[in-house]
DNA sequence: TCTCGAATAAGAGCACTGCTCGCAGTATGG
DNA sequence: CCATACTGCGAGCAGTGCTCTTATTCGAGA
């Protein structure tokens, strides 16, 4: 794919694999990040629906259409950005755990609910771009799924270190259901993880919470309704780390 | 205001509150909702980003600035199918839950939940106009507000009834803090509700994690996480019932 | 009933969009 | 040194939302 050549060329360009890369390739690589420093700086002003293409290359000083050379569509470059705000996102929170106490999984736990929301409140076009409604041609590319597993990685490894003292979260979860059971096995596995399946299900649950409550306040659905939506928000958090036992 | 007219034309039908109404003004009404029905269709198939207004026009064989006498602009037509889909998705519950034993109120609550989900899955473009992205310039107009409340009045409507047989739900909620409190009994007063502030979080928190699970399987998140979405929806919604009481 | 103003429709046009194509230069590897 | 691939530019296409002018039609008051 165009976009991965773009990105990847200082790896493996067209040229042999030599470890002092040519000066085009170098110039192209930077080229390629400027326009994406441009097309970040315009999302965050006017949001993904109305970044304009030719708006970025006036930014940059080229021609429309020399932009062409390094995204194929306007979709390609999105993309592009999409996997930046997952990454950036993945960040925040792993700085914002890193300070906090190995053994208080609870607070691990809030600390990367809080740091998920202030991310999006201090960047909501690009959390409208990763969890908002997608695309109108909206086919998931590849990717996309691994920056997109950043944090919940993070919230699952919180899960799975806790595992030994937590101490029947689920309370007793009647049964799953066959292909529910399936499903959470296979996360499980996928992560290596030793977590139980109701404490998986409660999780996942806390998790889309955590992103509902967001959109929820982003997308004004909390206008009128509620006013201090930290308050909200933690109150929530702290509803579903006791929920799971941290 | 001139959007506010086309729809309460729209929304008394074709029965005038006037016993004779002009030739013209039928027409009128008529038109607008001949333009509705097209934009409607156009919304279902490409979604509200890709909604082009000359379109709607060409359907209807009509010309491009002819739609200007009837809607304003673009993001006029956009609020008016926003404030036609919260119709819809309130409309699509009631009936639902109509068919439900008055008394059962944990079904009455699940029943809703799978209301909202099978009317999303059905109408995804109408889902994420209502609960998805805003528009760009999103500022939400005073006309959707009172439908946008249609499906949280049921609910709350549920909570009401139930309130003299839920025994403790909220597990004692610690505090919820001043400005949460202050909050909660705003919503408590405009509904006439005699609901507890604990179970009213609940509510809340119960109503955001029904959306935010919709979104998370209508914008694409459960891909290689959840197969069998249904299941999970319906457990989640178990466990909340549960949690409340009902 | 006639007339005059208001409502409507159509077309041209503006500024913008994403994107393609051909043409010109330039760097690169053989 | 040269053929080739890469890069940038400008023109242009088809499309967009929206405005303005012109022509027509309708409806209510004289």
């Amino acid at each position: 794919m165009f976009l991965a050549t773009a990105l990847d060329i200082r790896h493996n360009g067209t040229m042999p694999p030599n470890a002092t890369q040519t000066a085009r390739a170098r110039v192209r690589a930077e080229m390629t990040r400027e326009i994406l420093v441009a097309a970040r700086s315009q999302l965050a002003e006017v949001g993904a629906a109305s970044l304009s293409v030719r708006a970025v290359t006036r930014e940059l000083g080229m021609s429309s259409s020399a932009i062409y050379r390094y995204f194929p569509s306007r979709d390609a470059l999105i993309t592009a950005l999409i996997i930046d705000a997952y990454n950036a996102l993945g960040a925040a929170t792993e700085k914002a755990e890193a300070k906090v106490a190995r053994d208080d999984f609870g607070l691990r736990f809030k600390t990367i609910g809080h740091a998920v929301r202030n991310w999006a409140l201090a960047n909501p076009h690009e959390y409208a771009l990763i969890y908002g409604t997608p695309i109108p041609g909206y086919k998931a590319p590849e990717d996309t799924i691994v920056p997109a597993t950043r944090v919940t990685s993070q919230l699952l490894a919180i899960l799975q270190s806790a595992e030994s003292s937590v101490h029947g979260a689920g309370i007793s979860q009647p049964d799953l259901g066959e292909s529910l059971e399936v499903d959470l096995a296979k996360i499980a596995s996928e992560y290596a993880s030793s977590v139980p399946q109701p404490v998986l299900m409660f999780g996942l649950a806390a998790w889309i919470q955590i992103l509902g409550t967001i959109s929820f306040e982003i997308f004004g659905h909390f206008n009128n309704v509620i006013e201090d939506t930290e308050a909200y928000f933690d109150q929530m958090l702290t509803l579903n780390v006791n929920q799971l036992g941290l």
